[in-house]
DNA sequence: CTGAAAGCGCTTACAG
DNA sequence: CTGAAAGCGCTTACAG
């Protein structure tokens, strides 16, 4: 590999003119800029990264917090995000976080620590205290998705919106038997996390449903994040003597696991059992689910700019402090009626 | 943060003995070794990742260039590969291959040449002879998963065997009209890639039936990996005067398609149609489907520690030259026969 | 606009 | 076992 030195020489020229012509900084006259240019280009070379970032403390590189990788919503919101870094030559670090203690120590007391990012993504993980301090100490401009963390600044879907949008559907329908499978964090602290968020939304329009004068019976069961888990939890409610005649499920995947159980028990949907999720996922037109789509993909784009935003890249949102349309929950999601859903019978 | 020169001052040691007594390499004393130890910890000390990558030409860090990055087969892969880096202290960048050249270009030329990673491995992706030559010019172990050159090292199941073990089991239940969706490129060269493996385990297989006196239909239909495209073409097939008893879909997301594409007009599945996928995908077991698992979070596993061994990493492989183990089309794969595959009527 | 030189924060032969 | 010193390959004030 050519270093700079071989470039300086091959076009008669210093090594920080060379730095200068090709990266853009600094003044450079436009004939020197393109005999640079051409030798570089007739050497191949590139500028080494880890050089590059330990002189100038940039390191054009992101570093984005998933948990849980192999699902198909961080996929995507992770294929968004690389869309929009990938043009500005902004490469992407993967930290997998995981509920193992001595893994999340590792993270964020040496890998986080170790200055190979200039900015942070963290995707819906929820952190304690003690995690978002050590975020903090990091330096670095750190922008949350779907992190029930008011300290950090971040782009979120207004949850509770999208489970009383949920709701409403169901009992516009006509519904007035609804059960909600999904979690529920209720451990005294605010809880402001996504399961427990959707779940409010499920609550209030309950509620609003009620106080209009309909009688409503609402039921919550808790299922973990998974097909497999909302389908025991389905299983289970609707094996009761009145189950419900509809099902708000907190995700399409578990909303599939609701789909399987109704199966499993030669229920009909939507005759027998009407079942809405959330998310707008890859296979839910398939299964012809109604849905509550949120853009997944649109959401790690519009992620992807904040950082850039706020590292002062790209376009005239360059400089822009960030914190204003960033702290809002205004990240657009959209009811997608389909054949899961209809009137009870 | 604290530098190198703070834990040395607080150790009361020199800066070459701090970085011998924190990395391990080369001679320190017990006790001098948990003084500095205890500096460093006091003082929430983490070595820079970029100085030390300089100056060691270490960079503790492996690329993964991946298609697809929202695909679950992927990111499923990539889970794999992140569970055995992590503990040993490897990050993951990720470059993503799309079919856009400007962008390739953008990836072989520049974003693989700076230096940044100490291994790569490329997930199932065709490159062209001059993308082999800018990855073997890199200087760097490559390992390939599923990559169809005879040049890289790499892991591949044989996918020609898979093709087959599909096959057969509908010939063994009685199928006689058989139709394999998947793509074939038969364009002169040598055609190594995945999804031609697959058809030509296919046709090896009707052949084989065929000579031993079965009177077998074989059709194939081409359709790109996706759901909506194994749907399109499963609908176009399934409408024939005379349609096929059963169909070989290249991947369970296709199979998912033509599944689909049976339900819209109205035939049962098995009764009417007999449907097998590849890969094990995550709801495979939900919609009962029948498939050849080829666990492709073993696949990740398997070649991240490939990399290890390929960079002297970790326990007894170290230093062990892993080509042998890793030109062979050796990873396994299994029949998991579910409800949609039966006997024709 | 261009160059000489210091410096980014580590690691590693080389001596002792 | 430990330290002084060079060096990894860039970038960037500072002069001119």
């Amino acid at each position: 590999m050519p270093s700079l030195d071989d470039v300086a020489r091959a076009a008669g020229v210093s090594t920080a003119t060379v730095s200068r012509a090709l990266s853009g900084r600094g003044r450079t006259s436009e004939e020197t800029r393109e005999r640079v240019r051409a030798a570089a280009e007739e050497l191949g070379y590139v500028a080494s990264a880890t050089a590059s970032s330990l002189a100038s403390g940039r390191a054009e590189n992101i570093g984005v917090v998933v948990p849980l990788m192999d699902r198909w919503f961080f996929a995507t919101v992770l294929d968004g995000i690389a869309s929009v870094l990938a043009p500005h030559g902004y490469d992407i670090t993967l930290y997998n976080l995981t509920d193992d203690q001595a893994q999340r120590r590792r993270l964020f007391d040496t890998a986080l620590r170790r200055g190979r990012v200039d900015a942070l993504i963290v995707l819906s993980v929820e952190l304690s205290d003690a995690e978002v301090a050590r975020l903090s100490s990091l330096g670095l401009p750190v922008v949350g998705l779907g992190v029930p963390r008011a300290e950090l600044p971040g782009l979120r879907v207004d949850d509770t919106a999208v489970g009383r949008l949920a709701t409403e559907h169901l009992l516009a329908l006509g519904h007035r038997d609804i059960a909600h499978i999904g979690l529920s964090r209720r451990d005294g602290r605010e809880a402001l996390d996504i399961p427990t968020r959707r779940r409010q939304g499920f609550d209030d329009a309950v509620a609003a449903a009620r106080k209009a004068g309909s009688t409503v019976t609402a039921r919550f069961v808790e299922a973990d994040f998974t097909v497999s888990g909302a389908r025991r939890a389905a299983s289970a409610l609707l094996s009761e003597p009145q189950p419900p005649t509809a099902v708000f499920a907190a995700s399409d995947e578990m909303a599939y696991g609701v789909l399987a159980a109704a199966r499993d028990r030669g229920l009909s949907v939507p005759g027998d059992l009407s079942v809405i999720g959330v998310d707008g996922h890859d296979l839910a037109a398939l299964f012809d689910l109604t849905t509550i789509d949120q853009f997944p993909h649109a959401q790690g784009e519009r992620v992807g700019a904040a950082v850039l935003a706020a590292l002062g890249v790209g376009g005239v949102d360059a400089g822009r402090p960030p914190e204003a349309p960033l702290t809002e929950a205004s990240l657009p999601f959209h009811l997608v009626p389909r054949a899961t859903t209809a009137p009870p019978s």
